[in-house]
DNA sequence: GGGTAAAATACAATCGATTGCAAAATATTT
DNA sequence: AAATATTTTGCAATCGATTGTATTTTACCC
């Protein structure tokens, strides 16, 4: 349509008659300029299709209005691009920063060195970061923070750091969804996950806890160290049953992909879910009432948590004290664990 | 650590003791600069963690190295953050754009107005665009074609189109899942989906042949349009059910969310999968082999969907010549069509 | 109407990197 | 050693928007 050459800041205001000052002054509803100038700008703005250079803005400003998010995983594995926990997260900080303005720069912790205040930050790509994932170490997380990078982290909120973290309470979640399987009646309840992840460590905590109130006593042997996928779950408890047999008649997962590899291992040896093993997962994914039988699952409430980050991180902007934040954890029960 | 003030090419310069656009050209690795200042300079800028300011190189270089992801939801469907297809397919293309040296800007169509070239390239906020899904409407995309974006879309391969689109082959698709389920011996198919998206409409024509070839009528009763969700999936199928009984044998699914939708409610109704009624899905999303039972699907191989589109992006930016591209896409045989 | 206060607009520097072209340094030739 | 060719480096303009300060215009008052 338009066969003019690319429309600048110079040229609209050329076109309304006015200095580029004035100009750029209209466009954002600068009091110092007369309303009658304002609206004129803004109108031939609309009307040529004029949108503000974002790179020349940012140069100027200083400031991006881009938030990097990185899946920050853990290295040999594959969570990310499979689990749809983290990427429904994702999805929901889009909308979240959306609204507030923010545009958001996807990333996984494979590329951009190590170095992110440099990668990000100072090389004006990013205002501040969201990093999803605490991984089995926080060193890069801490020192993005140290070097005075805007941060907020999706992880344990218990954990102690200096930027904050926002998640979900794991050690009541992980408590929650044991005391469940034990009231049901459960005796040997393994827990499957990787407790070098602090989210994993709490819930681990909350499980050891919640035995100790029934006062039942953890076998050692309860305790699986697995990788946090569909994939690893499905074999371990394969192979558990293979060569042990049934030793166990509940499981807590670390997020519900484990429980569907558990739930598909233990099927295909038509062990009865939940009347020979009762089984809760983590997240509540979409999938997770879809199951057959449904999953009993802690759910943890993925918008506000978008919120809650974006909240934060914004706050660090302005100078404002932050703290993590505990989002909205509860027990759904459905009906992998409830014998009727 | 480093407590200098930001540091930037004059600064670095000045410490290597050379001129800014020597001290540009050596970090490039440009031969007109001598070998020797090239390493000085180079070491330098390690050893004090310089990077370029992303903002000034874009401004002066009109380039961003940014693509812009957009997921072009169905507006009042919340197909996006919920479909573990697409969100599978954004991860992948991260990977291949920043393979190929391009970050990732992620959005929606809500966002963004309606003038996508304005406000992601002529605002140069990115270089080009991958559009994930045609929608119902191909509109805002050949807008945006015309005037000069450059861009590839997920979608159908086959429609016309003056951009190239990546996609499996969905007619075939189509027919594959058809023709199984008829050589399994099903008589009334089902198709779940919707028609006005012109993916589906292709697979859906590959429904309509499988039938002709296997010289089976179709009952236009089996044309069932609904949105690609589970829920509407699940609403549907036990709507139907409870209103005319188990009136079909197979359903073809235009997801995998959709026939795990479809699958509950057949399920809670006690079905028979696959004795009474045969169900295929579409995608091979992780979670279709973990159902119970593990569900027959046509993969389309989202890795080299992502490498295709960046690789047609990247050939536009060069001026040359691109075409669509025809995903590898296959019939997955699993338990829910398979009568033993 | 002269003078001051207030409102509206314009000037010009700035953000930091890149690059065509000019200048300086070094090498080569006779 | 002078002259030319070649390599290496530096100068200065440029990308486009923003903003502190200066300047012009308008309003107001006695």
């Amino acid at each position: 349509m338009s066969s003019e050459t690319k429309l600048t800041l110079a040229k609209l205001a050329k076109l309304a008659g006015v200095s580029t000052s004035t100009a750029s002054r209209a466009l954002k509803d600068n009091p110092l300029i007369k309303q009658e100038t304002r609206l004129k700008v803004q109108a031939l703005a609309k009307e040529h299709n004029y949108s503000v250079n974002a790179a020349a803005s940012r140069l100027r400003t200083q400031k991006t209005h881009v938030i990097a998010v990185i899946l920050n995983l853990i290295d040999h594995t594959e969570q990310s691009t499979t689990d749809p926990f983290l990427l429904k997260l994702v999805g929901e900080l889009n909308q979240a920063l959306n609204a507030k303005g923010y545009e958001l720069l996807l990333s996984n912790s494979f590329m951009a060195s190590d170095d992110w205040a440099n990668y990000f930050i100072h090389s004006q790509r990013a205002d501040g970061m969201i990093v999803i994932g605490q991984g089995k170490s926080t060193k890069k997380i801490d020192r993005a923070a140290e070097a005075g990078v805007p941060i907020v982290v999706w992880g344990d909120p218990k954990s102690e750091a200096n930027y904050p973290i926002v998640g979900g309470d794991n050690y009541q979640g992980g408590f929650d969804a044991t005391t469940h399987l034990l009231q049901k009646g459960a005796k040997r309840v393994l827990f499957l996950g990787d407790a070098e992840h602090a989210e994993m460590q709490e819930r681990y905590k909350g499980y050891l806890q919640a035995h100790q109130n029934a006062n039942i006593s953890v076998s050692s042997d309860c305790t699986c160290t697995i990788d946090i996928t569909s994939k690893a779950a499905y074999e371990y408890i394969n192979q558990r049953v293979k060569a042990n047999g049934l030793d166990f008649d509940g499981i807590v997962c670390s997020s519900d992909m484990v429980a569907l590899g558990a739930l598909k291992a233990l099927k295909e040896r038509y062990v009865g879910i939940p009347s020979d093993v009762g089984i809760v997962g983590y997240d509540d994914i979409s999938l997770a009432e879809l199951m057959h039988p449904a999953l009993t699952t802690i759910r943890q409430n993925t918008q506000q948590a978008a919120s809650a980050m974006v909240e934060q991180l914004l706050r660090q902007f302005e100078g404002l004290q932050t703290a993590s934040y505990v989002v909205d954890t509860q027990l759904v029960v459905r009906r992998s664990s409830k014998h009727d």
